[in-house]
DNA sequence: CTTCGAATCTGGTCAAGCCAGATTATTGCA
DNA sequence: TGCAATAATCTGGCTTGACCAGATTCGAAG
């Protein structure tokens, strides 16, 4: 992964060292206790700003933004190695539940051949993967998303990309385990052949039931009730 | 809207300027292109290589990156003022549908008396906005957005903040008529009901229907046989 | 035509400085 | 003492110039 240990050790900071008002330390500060340059603030400053978590005003300073996190600041931050709370993870089980289910129907009408034929590579390399006794992360998130690019539907498949961007610390662990990864392979077997059968019904119900056994997996890891984070 | 030209202008550059191997001009070509310091072009390189748009090799040179692009770039492209291809927007209504009649449905069972709070205030928001004959948009997005603030998922509030930025330029068009926003505002009326009341069908069906008129309304824009963009 | 070394180019980074409005401290008057 | 006017300071915005070391390119030698 391109880590960008600047834009999060400096957003982390930002947090902890905010006045009331939000302001955070100056340019020049921050720069002094990171030891680099004030144009290497700058830059990571302009990309804190695009994601909304920091305004710049001229002449005066720089304040933390009170909007809450874009989700193109969990993307980057993700992409930048900062893991992210599980409980954030568990709520993106949910959203993907939501998302893919539809995404299996939709792909039922919509799925070309091409399609398909991405989907069969994927099996196989996963059936690879396991014989060599490797995990299926990568497997994983290429079968789910040629499934969401089915649908033909740019804008879904970018979205849903997120997803997986933001899991992607977690879910090499997820698969670790050879038992599950053997049972999710299978069910994936499955959905390809309901979507070959364009059985929108099969497809919705297939998916629903194979993202569950993930819903359940993350809402053990996290325990106790749920409670969203600011 | 906070615009950065230079952000737009240069990502726009780069795509006409760019070698066959997707390399691009170099960073101090572009600044006095756009008649700026290296700085300022490095500033923008440095949040457009954070979008996944651009990927900066040291001592090689920059180049376009062969991914899709990313919601992230899609949302930071919307937020500098860059109008997206209509298609785009008619792709995120589709998605909008998928997810706000979901999400009509769990707010059903989990809003709660804030979330009802909110609503009124603002829908009593739409009604002073109509009665002044302006149009409704923010309202609008308001609405759809408290809803989905109900379901106490915090990605899925940021998933879908996502959509209303990127169609944050082409909403007051969609107000501007009188007929269509008093009618939408009757919808969101009935909606807010099918919630108060937890009637999750009820709010689903309404929510698909009041839906389905922004989905036709778009269509239509478009014209013809969608293609999907790249 | 190929090979190999030198000149050139490129991104990465730093330092120093000017600008002008925002902030803050200070002064002086009532 | 209270307050208003003024001066000093701070801050982000932006520019210029420079150095580094690997990537690239080009030309000369074989």
């Amino acid at each position: 992964m391109k880590e960008n240990s600047l834009l999060s050790d400096l957003a982390a900071h930002l947090f902890s060292n905010s006045s009331g008002n939000g302001r955070t330390p100056s340019e020049r500060e921050l720069a002094e206790h990171f030891g680099v340059s004030r144009g290497q603030v700058r830059e990571a400053l302009a990309i804190l700003e695009a994601m909304r978590i920091v305004e710049r005003r001229a002449k005066s300073g720089i304040y933390l933004t009170t909007t809450e996190a874009s989700v193109e600041a969990m993307a980057l931050f993700a992409r930048a190695g900062v893991p992210l709370d599980p409980i954030l993870i568990y709520e993106t089980v949910e959203l993907r539940k939501i998302h893919e289910i539809k995404a299996a129907e939709l792909a039922c009408d919509r799925a070309t051949e091409e399609n398909y034929e991405h989907l069969r590579d994927i099996l196989a390399a996963s059936e690879a993967k396991l014989s060599a006794g490797e995990g299926l992360a990568r497997e994983d998130r290429d079968f789910h998303l040629e499934i969401v690019r089915a649908t033909k539907n740019s804008v879904f498949h970018r979205v849903c990309s997120v997803y997986y961007v933001m899991g992607e610390h977690r879910l090499p662990i997820y698969f670790a385990d050879a038992a599950r990864s053997r049972r999710s392979h299978e069910e994936h077997i499955r959905i390809y052949e309901a979507l070959l059968a364009r059985d929108g019904n099969l497809a919705q119900a297939l998916m629903s039931a194979h993202l569950q056994g993930a819903e359940s997996y993350w809402k053990g890891l996290i325990g106790g009730p749920a409670k969203a984070a600011g």
